[in-house]
DNA sequence: AGTCATGTTGACGA
DNA sequence: CTCGTCAACATGAC
């Protein structure tokens, strides 16, 4: 559920009910749910991982983590977080993060940071990396501030796919090759956007939970690297450690 | 059936 | 104050 390329989805699922009125909420999110009924949904916007539910003058905004699910127009067998019902049907939201932004949502995000979006800069994302050059790759993808929407299993994907070995130090890679690290997070994320509809997601997986690696036959590895201590999924022979 | 994970925040102690 | 560690959240895949 979690990562950028998911959140995409929601959106979409969610799209029928922009411009209605939101009937009644219910939920157990600690907001202040009844302040929703009666207020039309303005817009459904997306930053990385977070959902953003626009009404006038202020946005909810939803945050899976891990855990989140979300269904429309049915519910499931759990205690509801924020439940809206339109006329024409419902969201409901189950162990997400909830939250209110009030005031104008543009100025809670940079949107250049969310490598999904349309203003998605390349060139500001990459001069954020060149901030941290003491940060290990496999953390820095994961940041939100420089790769907003970039999670555990497009971190793998992505160094796989440009042959970085998740353990090198940001300021060790070369230019060009960060550059690579900067662009494939996009194209992955929309590879992934593209998969997941289609159901094949983790068919298309080349390195995340791998055993084995595709292009030369050795073991792959997994450790849990970097400060944030995420599963990463390598191959030493294929991936280059800068350091 | 137990373990682990697509994530983040906050508390606490060193 | 900063850093590291842990707990909390609480579901579903394998």
């Amino acid at each position: 559920m979690p990562e950028g390329p998911s959140i995409l989805i929601a959106k979409a699922q969610m799209t029928e009910f922009i411009g209605h009125k939101v009937i009644t909420a219910a939920g157990n999110a600690k907001i202040d749910i009844p302040r929703l009924e009666n207020k039309k949904l303005e817009d459904i916007k997306t930053w990385g991982k977070h959902l953003l539910l626009c009404f006038d003058g202020f946005t909810i905004r939803i945050h899976f983590l891990l855990f989140g699910t979300y269904r429309i127009n049915e519910t499931k067998e759990a205690k509801l977080r924020l439940g809206l019902t339109f006329a024409t049907g419902a969201i409901n939201i189950y162990t997400a993060s909830v939250k209110v932004l009030e005031g104008n949502v543009n100025s809670y995000y940079d949107w250049s940071a969310d490598v999904m979006q349309e203003e998605w800069d390349e060139k500001s994302a990459l001069k954020k990396l060149s901030n941290k050059p003491n940060m290990l790759i496999c953390d820095a993808l994961l940041e939100q501030d420089i790769f907003s929407g970039v999670g555990n299993i497009i971190k793998n994907e992505v160094l796989y796919r440009v042959y970085v070995h998740p353990e090198s130090i940001t300021g060790q890679i070369p230019p060009d090759k960060l550059r690579q690290i900067a662009e494939e997070a996009r194209v992955y994320s929309f590879d992934f956007l593209r998969w997941k509809n289609e159901g094949t997601l983790k068919k298309h997986w080349l390195a995340h939970t791998k055993k084995i690696c595709k292009r030369c036959d050795l073991p792959m590895h997994k450790h849990y690297t970097g400060t944030k201590k995420r599963r990463s999924f390598f191959c030493t022979n294929c991936q280059k450690l800068y350091i």
